[in-house]
DNA sequence: TATGAATGAGCCTTCATTCAT
DNA sequence: AATGAATGAAGGCTCATTCAT
């Protein structure tokens, strides 16, 4: 009846925000943020109630992108190495062709202006990613390794490939290969060590 | 800039940003940094002409300090592994003893509170250990081993073992050990890539 | 004004903000009054061209519904204290048995809200019940008795006197026989002052 | 050593404020108290550190400063009549005089803007005052009649004697007499009521 | 007519920085 | 040099009102 929210006004505010946090942090205006969007100040305020509500929004709207991305084309199915390099190449790909997605992401995982109950919600994403991830590197780096411990280990030589491929975007593919086995490499390492009792 | 009277009083402001800035990140306001260092809030500001210049130099400080203490003691000397562990061990010993003050760093050199040419010059502080670091890695990854590219992922994988380390104080060790088995791990991977252009 | 369709909205819209104005004084958002009426926020001002249209409709509102309840029952027609009696017990009954009509009706009364000129049309409300104050009056104070004094007084003593039934209910009737006595006796004090020349 | 705090510029802000409460509400904005008061808008915060402090340290003002009043001259000391006429003076002088302090006190009192601990604290102020009042009360009204009652009565015919003096200047004394005779006449029709158990 | 999204002025408050003392 | 009061530009958010549906 009334003028019906727009999807595409929501999206606006959204992807100023991710530019925005990008370049300047989590400490942009929502007065900038209405500007880029091409929105007004009190706009903002209809679709989110919140500076910190928005910011978790987009938080979420990230990391269940990424996650849809890792799992969207059906894995290799060896369980090992090939699974895990499956996960890998989608994560490259998506990270160089959405800097500012990544860079943002990166920004918001730390934020104080997003509370940790959002970032532990965010986590529960990447579940489904997680068990197949396990199997895999269970065969590398033994049946105990600690997957929360392979993730961020995977998620920092990411973003060290980005950097890597920002600079020389003509030696891509070769710089996810190096990537990986940098990955694989280090998953090995950790097999060596025995177990722990964490 | 004649520094002024009081080294104490810098020392001061400086110590009680870096408990803030951990804290609540580089939004603390200057006030509350006077009033944590015990001085007058006009103070920081003989000391320091501006609130980035404040944050520089303390980005420029904190990794003065953590590149002193990779050179501190005397290396093995094996040009090697050793070496590079050497290394390793400095950096994570300082991290777990120093908590606020990496979380501090880690902060300042992604904040857009920072200038990039501070960021710049707050690499070079680790020029000489860089040297000592190419040399071990030769044997490792290869010649062309890019050392940049190193260097990021063996503070990506530190920052994994602190928070591993965080969360099981008394596994301090063993998660000490596991981390350079992985980042030596993944240095050999790195080498079997075969050598890229950059 | 035509007025729109429904009767039953404006009411709604009417005793919303009767509600809330008692609790929350005349800064209330309009945003507020349409939840609490069920309506939505823009229908608001199709029943009231704007916020101070609304609160100065109510105003003249419950200053009708009051005076009609004055002069809705015959008076004992003494013309003197029983007929004063009479509409101070009106006036009592209703402010205990409405209380949040009462508080709302004082707060718009000093509203800046509510333009001078709604202030003194509300007051031609109790015009009619006035003639009659004015007779009884005659009798107890003095033929030149001024009546709005007398208003504003006998208002006060109500005033007090609700405050003091809400600690006490079981009190009611001793309460207001009280008040009145109190009211009665002041206007005998007025008479021993002498004529004014007001 | 630095600027100090000047009392001159606190009052500024008070005086301010008591201003435009009166004139338009509780409501008035800390941008247009800076305004009138001659500072900068920051400026009302480092005196007051929130527009609830200061309405709040307003109330506590101007109840102290009226308390003050009624009790600076020695009473006639008769215990009765003459010791409550002193009062009503006192109150009816002050009120005269000073206008929009009355009615910013008025507003005040009944703010949703200042906390009920804060109105509780100013009614203490006038406790010495109220033992007096109870003394030449309990003649004219009998020895268990209800100061509290009595206090807002006596501040309600004070009320309505403002706006006739307000009205007429030049009648000020008569009116101020007839006031008092209205609220004595109005205890004595008090005392025969009888007791009430509150 | 009813709806509620859209608007932008305005609100209270914080903050980096300046400056009188 | 040290202090902290003074400043006014933002900042996040609310609100009365308008307008597309």
């Amino acid at each position: 009846m009334a003028r019906p929210a727009s999807e595409e006004k929501r999206t606006a505010i959204m992807n100023a925000t991710i530019g925005l946090v990008a370049a300047a942090g989590t400490g942009t205006s929502t007065a900038k943020i209405a500007k880029k969007a091409g929105v007004a100040e009190g706009t903002v305020f209809t679709y989110f109630s919140t500076k910190e509500a928005l910011l978790s929004a987009l938080l979420l709207e990230l990391e269940g992108e990424l996650a849809d991305i890792l799992l969207k084309d059906p894995l290799p199915g060896d369980e090992g190495r090939e699974d895990m390099q499956h996960f890998w190449n989608r994560l490259i790909d998506w990270g160089v062709t959405n800097p500012t997605k990544w860079r943002t992401l990166k920004r918001l995982k730390i934020s104080s202006q997003v509370p940790d109950s959002i970032r532990t919600q965010g986590e529960r994403r990447f579940d489904e990613a997680a068990v197949v991830l396990a199997r895999a590197l269970a065969r590398q780096a033994g049946e105990d390794a600690n997957i929360r411990y392979a993730g961020i280990i995977m998620n920092a030589i990411a973003e060290a490939t980005f950097d890597a491929i920002a600079d020389n975007p003509n030696q891509r593919e070769t710089l996810k290969l190096r990537g990986f086995a940098v990955f694989w490499g280090g998953m090995a390492g950790l097999s060596q060590e025995g177990s722990l009792t964490l």
